[in-house]
DNA sequence: AATTCCAGAGAACAGTTGTTAACTGCATGG
DNA sequence: CCATGCAGTTAACAACTGTTCTCTGGAATT
């Protein structure tokens, strides 16, 4: 299926998997809109110039962060919405399910949260479409369940953003917790972790009684 | 009361203003990371070394900025949570408000909305006080509602933050219609207006059924 | 009226930035 | 096997950055 590549394209895209990995180690502690071009060239090690083989610009690179942070995640999602079980089981198995993910991919949870609302456009576009999808794709989920019989399209759709955003935040305090000090660590994760139940606890509340 | 200012003090919190004043300006197009002194007095026309009369560094009057986009918002959070009248009526007054204040002071809106997960960490921490004081006082008004009899203190505390959390997405929302094409302003504006108030709802059922 | 204080100006510093042009060496396709 | 393509290099550019030190004019204090 899969053409091999040749030694120059793989070469090519492992320098660019550099610029990436290295401007994403860089954005841990400032945001894209102040990220140098030779900031990045130089981590890798490699000429300024080198960059625009790769990227216009780091707006360029920055989308393309959007894409290896969110892209690979739409099948995850869809599992997770989907997944069978007590209705108290499925609230813990899914953020249980985020709590790892923002354990494995800390800096790119990082990225998406701060560049959600930074300050390069095409980097903010990115993700509200990203958002945009994941949100197509749990109301999608949703409408399959019996407790979703009579909800309009709209009614579908407000409660799938609800749920992303609700998602979105629960990461953003995870990554604090893992951030903070590490004695406080457990702790503050188990603390996140009960506040997030309850949250879709509620929200599953006021979904079950909307047509009332 | 106040001791009336000399013409010197004056003209120092003159000139102080004018530079938070063109620092947020500056800031609709980039994040308080890649804002540069230099050139925060150069759009004030003042030299760049009295930038250090008043600030430290940047980093300083982002967190100057803080206090003064969300240190004036108490008393209206306070007033809004217990307004009275009927239950629709308070959810479109409070998004009403919101929608206003978004208006009103659209830079200070955008402003936070950026730096909450920005990357300068002072700032983030102010926001997140500033944020948490919100939420507690939410709780407080929450907790007089004859409603919330038999909620536990933590229970309170998360409902009040998914309100918080609620509010700051509407208003980033409305913001995001602000600042779209002119013609699509209206209709956009309606759209978020009603979607959150679907969502304020939906988190108002579950509340009156959390006790089952 | 004489003195102190201090917000802001001015000049200079070493270091950084994005972007250009012309180059080199090696994998590739004919 | 040779000619082409192209990832990455080198060098140089004007412009910009934060920070230091010295200075000045006028308000504040005595």
């Amino acid at each position: 299926m899969s053409h091999t590549l040749g030694i120059r394209q793989a070469q090519k895209q492992k320098t660019r998997q550099a610029l990436l990995d290295a401007a994403l180690a860089l954005l841990e502690e400032q945001s894209l809109s102040s990220l140098g071009l030779r900031e990045v060239t130089r981590a890798v090690g490699v000429a300024p110039t080198a960059f625009y083989r790769h990227f216009r610009s780091t707006a360029d690179l920055g989308v393309a962060l959007v894409e290896e942070a969110l892209g690979s995640l739409h099948p995850m999602i869809r599992t997770t919405v989907s997944t069978t079980g007590d209705r108290e089981e499925r609230v813990t198995r899914t953020i249980d399910l985020i709590a790892r993910h923002v354990d494995g991919y800390p800096a790119h949870v990082r990225f998406i949260a701060r560049e959600r609302h930074g300050g390069v456009q095409p980097v903010r576009e990115a993700i509200r479409e990203q958002l945009a999808r994941f949100a197509q794709e749990v109301k999608d989920e949703l409408a399959k369940d019996p407790v979703s019989e009579g909800w309009s399209e709209d009614d579908l759709l407000m409660l799938a953003h609800l749920y992303v955003d609700q998602m979105l935040s629960t990461a953003s305090l995870f990554l604090e917790a893992l951030e903070g000090p590490e004695e406080e660590r457990p702790e503050r994760t188990r603390q996140v972790a009960q506040l997030a139940a309850r949250q879709m606890r509620l929200i599953g509340l006021g979904r079950h009684h909307w047509l009332d």
